[in-house]
DNA sequence: CGTTACGTTGAAAGGGTTCAATCCCTGTGG
DNA sequence: CCACAGGGATTGAACCCTTTCAACGTAACG
């Protein structure tokens, strides 16, 4: 039980996600302060909601070990699945206008976060310039999140889509310092064709297709990147990073 | 020439987009202050750039008049429209944190902008908690529009995206006090269809249906709405507001 | 009055969906 | 330890919505 508690009570400052999450840019001093704010609970279990639709907005959440997703339903009640969270990721900060939050947000494996209490983080950012301007940073992030979300969705067809997907993935697990071209993803195949905007039969036919080419394999939670220039090649990206704004004429 | 210096250079006190743009909840003596910053300039004419991907971020733009289209060029160079912003909407808010801004933005018409300089807003922020919390409450905002455009894309079929396309529009100009079911409306039908993820030929052919079945018209730049339930119920919207969260089981 | 860009209309083609059957894993209980 | 249930994944075949391609119409502007 003791180095469980460890487990989930490390600080900011032993923290291993500290250039990717929130305390980025922040010296020793400022990162006692948030962390003194920083409330660290058990894991949520697989399935376990962070938080619902409806729910008043209070925290920030801060992931620390895990995968979340983030949905809410169609009026006609589909799932819409709006983004993964992984490690070092920050969710709910959707809600900030609302005071109340619009989507849901469940653990889809067992899953660590650190909480951070809007109020008080409110008041911290005032006496703490840059943790302010980090909390703009990260939701501005979240703007281009979502229109590369929608440039996928109207300029990709299905093969794209899933290669991007899974390049994307394998690049936040890189950035963050795991592996990359091996890795354990606990996202169902169902669950990556609502993201996609497709249906799992064509997810599962394109993944049959990419194992067969030796590009990716992925089968149960585990996915292999055989072949990485050919998964970036499929996904359509430019050679340089990720995101083109200029005009190729 | 001196009425035209009227015209766009009315205070935010004098203006009527008070209750829907920046301002909002602010009284009268912080209503000069951010008067104060406001830089308002000739208006932009047609297809002029407000700003384009690669430009240092330096303000926000709030748009006091006309429409505002904000895109990116996709790797193989095709045009990727995130969205359109009408009088009272701020954009620029999502180079926040790349201090560059990653898209263009450009006039559809001739448009009237107030130019928020960035530096000056934040450190009147610190004296206007106000301020701080309008600043994230519109780019909160920001980030649930992009999530409706993914619900849209993922969930609707043609039809139905034209249909909510006009309907929002429509929404949005009545929640600005104007006309809703007769309006202008500069925007191409080729940048209609390029936003919602589908072709010129596509929407032309909805739109005639649409036409030929007495619930919208569409000719020129001018909108009429004449059958506003069935165009709601085309939408396939709930019937109270725009945004559903919980499951309809 | 011609040029150019936008819009319309038709016919054909295709990518992805839909539907249905089957398989496979995992967890559960006898 | 095995049987069984149930959710997820796979595979095939038919279908359909949207795209594509091509031709034509039309409005705006010099």
């Amino acid at each position: 039980m003791t180095e469980m508690k460890t487990a989930f009570n490390a600080s900011c400052l032993n923290c291993g996600l500290q250039k990717i999450c929130f305390p980025t840019g922040l010296d020793k001093d400022e990162m006692d302060r948030l962390d003194a704010i920083v409330q660290r609970k058990a894991p949520l279990q697989k399935n376990q909601a962070l938080f619902s639709a409806g729910d008043k907005f209070s925290s920030l959440y801060a992931i620390r070990a895990g995968v979340v997703k983030v949905f809410s339903f169609s009026d006609s009640g589909e799932e819409i699945i709006h983004g993964f969270y992984l490690p070092g990721d920050v969710v709910g900060i959707d809600a900030l206008s609302s005071k109340k939050h619009l989507f849901n947000a469940t653990a889809l494996d067992v899953t660590s976060i650190c909480t951070l209490p809007f109020e008080e983080l409110s008041e911290l950012s005032t006496k703490i310039p840059h943790l302010s301007s980090q909390v703009l940073s990260i939701m501005s992030k979240e703007v281009v999140e979502g229109r590369l979300h929608s440039e996928l969705l109207t300029k990709k067809n299905a093969d794209q889509r899933i290669a991007q997907f899974i390049w994307s993935m394998a690049d936040r697990y890189r950035s963050r310092g795991y592996h990359y071209l091996e890795f354990r993803l606990s996202i169902l195949h169902r669950d990556v064709a609502t993201y996609l905007g497709l249906t799992p039969e064509t997810v599962s036919r394109i993944l049959a297709k990419l194992h067969n080419d030796k590009i990716v394999t992925w089968k149960k939670k585990e996915v292999s990147i055989h072949n990485e220039a050919a998964l970036r090649g499929l996904a359509g990206l430019a050679e340089s990073d990720l995101i083109s704004c200029y005009k190729v004429v």
